[in-house]
RNA sequence: GCCUCAGUAGCUCAGUGGUAGAGCAACUGCCUCGUAAGUAGUAGGUCAUGGGUUCGAAUCCCUUCUGAGGCUCCA
């Protein structure tokens, strides 16, 4: 007998070799029929292993991450089946349980593609083959057989795979016709899997590598339940309503035009409005907490750039050198702000005293992104970051760093941007020629990064091979409506363009010393920040009370009911003189179908702008009298959220 | 740049080889008038672009441009 803890610390014996399936059926019926995978002592396995020790149990439901991973995974199996079945020839690079739902990449055979006018038959085909209930059958294998089975089919992808593997540590799944390398975790038998649903089908390069072959990914997602899947792509189309490329244009806050150039985002009047009164907010948030505002030119003499390292990283792939009249002058479209204020910074000469100094600009900068990688407002070709460059001491340098991490924290708070996720991204040893600088400053800088994160208590993933050129960094990054992230705010540590520039200080000891430069971002770009704001707060937050300002965000009553309540309950206000503040023809009398066609009252209240009031009447209350905006933001929104139990 | 799909009126879309359509928006009347679609009429399209097949192309084929979902990239 054998002793099964479970997770409330309850005991129970069993004869060693009992399955997680059997344990489940002896807690209860019910039990048996959720329950997807099996957590024995640490380790994720199938629920139909035999449990020979004494041993820790969890048992996972689809509700639980490591059930749907299970659950997808399986899923991909099927997938792959069933395309074995209707593409013979097809073979089969990798297929991975993904965040929602799951991929197969696959190489077809020559002449044949997979369309999404493809997906019916295929979902048919993965519908039929798990009403079969074939169980997942596990095999240990020997690397030899394992390659021999392989190399049989002339399958260089898994042969490639394989190969990598240790010996005695390769298993095969198998269920139904379809045998898979995989090392699970799988689903005891496909009946689970009730309904599916193919998303897209995309390119997909080979171990990710751009030389490789490309090979076809096709992306699905499945549940135990019909239902569950009918709500899933609702909740998809819900969340394409919030789309900022549909709202930007519906609200109309910016265009593309092609002649102008793709990538390059047109601000109409209400997107400008909305973008200039953010620069606002976030200007005098950093005047409050010394910074200094500069503005410098979109361009700069490429030579600027040859100094800064930038010319050599990004010349080839960037927008080309700007030529002149004058021979061998050349100058290029800015791709970043940094030189710029490291020029301004060898302006004057400083005294330790001096430091830190804080300069922050809105600026423009150009970068010629990839053609297929342009999306809307988030990736585009010229955008506006909100940067910034602390000039600083070492022994300054973890306390610049924090309070950097504590605006951050600050500004997305204000903007309700609670979902988001820390990354320190560090160099990639393996690849000096992406860097400059020495692997001392590196070090140092790495080191500092670190630690600061360590003293500040944040929890942060760390990445490898994602820091900039000149520098690691500390990246904060948001998903957007669906589920793609996007990386916002970055602070970035640099001992390295100090020293191309030379920049120095005058130090107690009346030497000289090389200061460290800290580059950072906090709504990352304009472009970036207003795509996402929008994406969270379309029919969620449409009125947004700050501490000290009032915003009130697009509202639309298309998005859902919460929208259409606040909606509802403004139009019990005389809200006439506010519109008509905002509107050019002030004085004209607003027409009915003109009034619901404003769809965002955009106002940032400031207390000592005085014209920024409203009278305002209730309906059935009569007058409520003048007052300000901001005022008038906070009782909407309390209203609403009397009214709303928002949760 | 690569893979799959798409582009018809300002917007949302119908139209699969035989005379370019609808709803909304716009404009002009009329009726109403403070708060989510009053009413009649008018105007609006080189069917993204260039080429080809055909007696005939929005429709079939190819080029280019743009968009969508991915991949690669991402300062």
């Amino acid at each position: 007998m054998i002793n099964i803890i479970l997770p409330d610390k309850s005991v129970r014996k069993y004869d060693a070799g009992i399955t997680g399936l059997d344990i489940a059926k002896d807690i209860s019926p019910r039990l048996a029929k959720e329950v997807l995978s099996i957590t024995v002592n640490g380790e994720l396995t199938d629920l139909t292993r035999p449990i020979e020790k004494d041993a820790d149990i969890m048992l996972h439901k689809f509700s639980d991450p490591q059930g749907k991973h299970a659950f997808w995974h399986s899923s991909s199996h099927l997938m792959a089946e069933a395309l074995a079945t209707l593409y013979p020839g097809i073979k089969f690079a990798i297929g991975p349980a993904i965040e929602n739902g799951f991929y197969y990449d696959v190489d077809l055979p020559e002449g044949t593609v997979i369309s999404e006018n493809d997906f019916p038959k295929i979902e048919k085909t993965m519908i039929e083959l798990a009403r079969q209930k074939n169980p997942f059958i596990r095999k240990e294998i020997s690397k030899k057989e394992a390659l021999e089975y392989y190399e049989k089919q002339q399958d260089q992808y898994k042969t490639e795979l394989i190969n990598e593997l240790e010996d005695g540590n390769i298993t095969f799944y198998t269920q139904g016709n379809f045998t898979d390398l995989c090392r699970g975790t799988h689903l005891p038998h496909t009946g689970f899997i009730k309904a599916v649903k193919l998303l897209n089908v995309a390119g997909a390069y080979w171990r990710g590598d751009e030389k490789n072959k490309q090979l076809t990914r096709i992306y699905g997602i499945s549940f135990p339940k019909q239902k569950m899947l009918t709500e899933y792509l609702e909740m998809l189309e819900q969340a394409k309503l919030r789309d900022h490329r549909k709202l930007g244009k519906e609200l109309e806050l910016f265009t593309f035009s092609p002649k102008v150039g793709m990538g390059l985002p047109l601000w109409l009047p209400k997107g400008a409005d909305l973008r200039l009164r953010l620069e606002d907010f976030l200007t005098k948030e950093l005047r409050k907490r010394g910074y200094v505002m500069v503005m410098s030119p979109h361009i700069g003499n490429v030579d600027l750039y040859k100094t800064s390292g930038h010319y050599y990283k990004y010349a080839e792939d960037s927008f080309r050198p700007i030529n002149t009249p004058q021979e061998g002058e050349e100058f290029m479209l800015k791709p970043m702000n940094c030189p710029h204020h490291v020029e301004m910074y060898k302006f004057k000469q400083y005294s330790y005293k001096d430091l830190p100094i804080r300069m922050a600009e809105f600026g423009t900068v150009y970068r010629y992104e990839q053609h297929g990688e342009l999306h809307g407002l988030t990736r585009v070709r010229s955008f506006t970051q909100d940067d910034a460059h602390v000039f600083c001491r070492p022994d300054q340098l973890k306390d610049e760093f924090k309070a950097i991490i504590d605006l951050v924290f600050y500004v997305f708070k204000v903007f309700n941007f609670n979902d988001f996720s820390t990354q320190i991204s560090l160099r990639d040893p393996d690849n000096h020629e992406k860097y400059i600088g020495t692997n001392e400053n590196w070090d140092k800088a790495e080191k500092a990064i670190l630690e600061t994160v360590e003293e500040k208590g944040l929890e942060a993933t760390v990445e490898t091979g994602e820091a900039a050129f000149y520098g690691p960094k500390l990246d904060f990054i948001v998903k957007d409506v669906l589920g793609r992230a996007w990386q916002l705010g970055t602070i970035q540590i640099d001992y390295n363009l100090p020293e191309r520039f030379e920049l120095e200080y005058k130090g107690s000891d009346n030497e000289l010393h090389q200061p460290i430069m800290i580059h950072r971002a906090i709504f990352g770009s304009m472009e970036r920040f207003i795509a996402l704001m929008i994406e969270h707060t379309a029919g969620k937050f449409p009125l947004w009370i700050t501490p000290d300002q009032a915003v009130i965000l697009p509202i639309s009553d298309k998005f859902n009911d919460y929208a259409k309540k606040v909606s509802d309950l403004l139009k019990n206000y005389d809200i006439r003189s506010l519109i008509d503040d905002r509107n050019e023809k002030i004085g004209r009398k607003i027409r009915d179908n003109e009034l619901k066609r404003i769809p965002f009252l955009l106002v940032v209240g400031e207390k000592e702008v005085s014209s920024n009031t409203v009278s305002v009447r209730k309906q059935g209350q009569g007058d409520q009298g003048s007052m300000s905006i901001e005022a008038f933001a906070k009782m909407v929104n309390n209203e609403v959220e009397n009214e709303i139990k928002y949760n």
